[in-house]
DNA sequence: GATAATATTATCATTATATGATAAATTGTT
DNA sequence: AACAATTTATCATATAATGATAATATTATC
């Protein structure tokens, strides 16, 4: 354990279900001594990526709302999209969560989202939050995306070795992929279904994807129509917005450059 | 430069003006040359925490993203005060943004915030955001809490080393605590009216204000009397929900504990 | 599409830092 | 007040970070 893994680690252990530990359960999860743990949680509280909570527990700390802060003011792909999510819950024809996610290692996260009120249900898609890569509209517009080789070392990693499984996983793949939209029922939630498209931007190097999803039971086939009319067309606005960031940001950088 | 600071250091260069840098910029500020920085990016961007953007910028990274709804939803002062945020909103007599914060480091950071839809302004106040320490309402109802040893270093650090200034503001500060409030007017915004309460627990070490702010326009003194009422409810309502919290954590942790 | 300019990675001897066992101090509990 | 648990300090040793330089890779320019 060396560099930043060192503290990526520690940090890795925190999660929804266990989002406080002690020095004690920190130094068994990683087989590293307490007086070294002190140490790192020490630089770590000072610096407030951590803060101590009651009774020796420690939890993440203040310094993640703060940069989470910047990153939302300045990423393209939420700055770009999020504005249309709210657009599109208004125009699905039926209650619906919009969500904008994108790659994150091995996981697809979601890095915006609008439920629409009349939307009663609990998806398991909320910013910030990992989902799985082989499962669900969502994650399949964005993986349909990326190059074989990378998709190969993916899906190894998410533990999917067989050849076989992983063939007919990568020709429903590309069969989303000619239609151009993914559609899944009950992949990720039951009683909820999918519909997602891919967001990209080459230069900036985004991989993403716009979805809405909705309550099966509200679902009706002659919904699909205007639920892919409303997709398509928000996320050919969004790429285009991003492309207008880029160009933007360029511009800003190279007057930034000439003031020197 | 050592340890996480070696880390911290470059992330605390990304702001909301400055959002992506190049490592030659990260390189100059730092006064570390560039094969050196090189490598710690490439450790940051292996882990998220810094990704690259186009044109060899480098931007905060989907980490944050992911620890920020962590916090979210387990943050005790968040969990508790956001759900009572909207509520406060509506019963006030004039619209107004309503703010959760508490300190960082020395500065004083929003951790919730609702605005009402019909108060118009851009508040500085947001999620996340650092705010001023010695100005506004929101800021003195935090450190009026706090020892004066602690008080005076953060003042130094915060510049406001002059012996005569600093005994009137914290004269000034001892005055609201009697009172047991705080009021300013333009402080931090203009055209801006702020009223605030603390919120604390010592178990959770917690140290944070809850506030109220008003369009100076909107605001009357005949407003007084049910602003404070609404805040002084709250502000308990919130302490007694934080202890809450901070009891069944607790009881979870030993209910924890015993399964091994 | 070749060439020049930038950006990024690799190498490696030197220097600096992290490690962890132990002891000491602090804090919390009964 | 005594005891247990948590946290900090110390220090010799092992390990990793540094930065100058060279080698690639990528991007921009003509």
């Amino acid at each position: 354990m060396s560099g930043f893994e060192r503290y990526n680690k520690i940090l890795n252990l925190f999660s929804e279900q266990r989002n406080s530990l002690t020095v004690a359960e920190i130094s068994q999860e990683l087989k590293v001594p307490a007086s070294t743990v002190y140490r790192i949680v020490r630089e770590m509280v000072l610096a407030e990526f951590i803060e101590s909570a009651a009774g020796s527990y420690f939890r993440l700390g203040q310094a993640f709302i703060k940069f989470n802060r910047i990153i939302n003011l300045s990423d393209p792909l939420i700055q770009a999209g999020e504005p249309f999510l709210k657009k599109l819950a208004n125009e699905n024809p039926i209650p619906s969560t919009n969500i904008l996610a994108r790659l994150f290692g091995n996981k697809v996260m979601c890095v915006a989202d609008f439920k629409h009120s009349t939307f009663k249900n609990n998806t398991s898609y909320q910013k910030g939050r990992l989902m799985p890569l082989l499962y669900g509209a969502t994650s399949r517009a964005i993986i349909m995306q990326i190059t074989e080789k990378r998709l190969n070392n993916i899906l190894n990693l998410e533990g999917l070795n067989d050849d076989m499984q992983k063939e007919i996983f990568i020709k429903g793949l590309d069969q989303d992929k000619k239609k151009g939209f993914c559609k899944t029922e009950a992949q990720v939630d039951i009683g909820l279904i999918g519909f997602a498209l891919s967001i990209s931007n080459k230069k900036l190097g985004i991989e993403a994807s716009l979805s809405s999803i909705f309550n099966i039971s509200d679902f009706r086939p002659e919904h699909e129509p205007s639920i892919y009319a409303n997709l398509s067309s928000y996320a050919l606005l969004i790429e285009r917005y991003i492309n207008k960031i880029f160009i933007d940001t360029e511009a800003y950088h190279n007057n930034y450059l000439n003031k020197d």
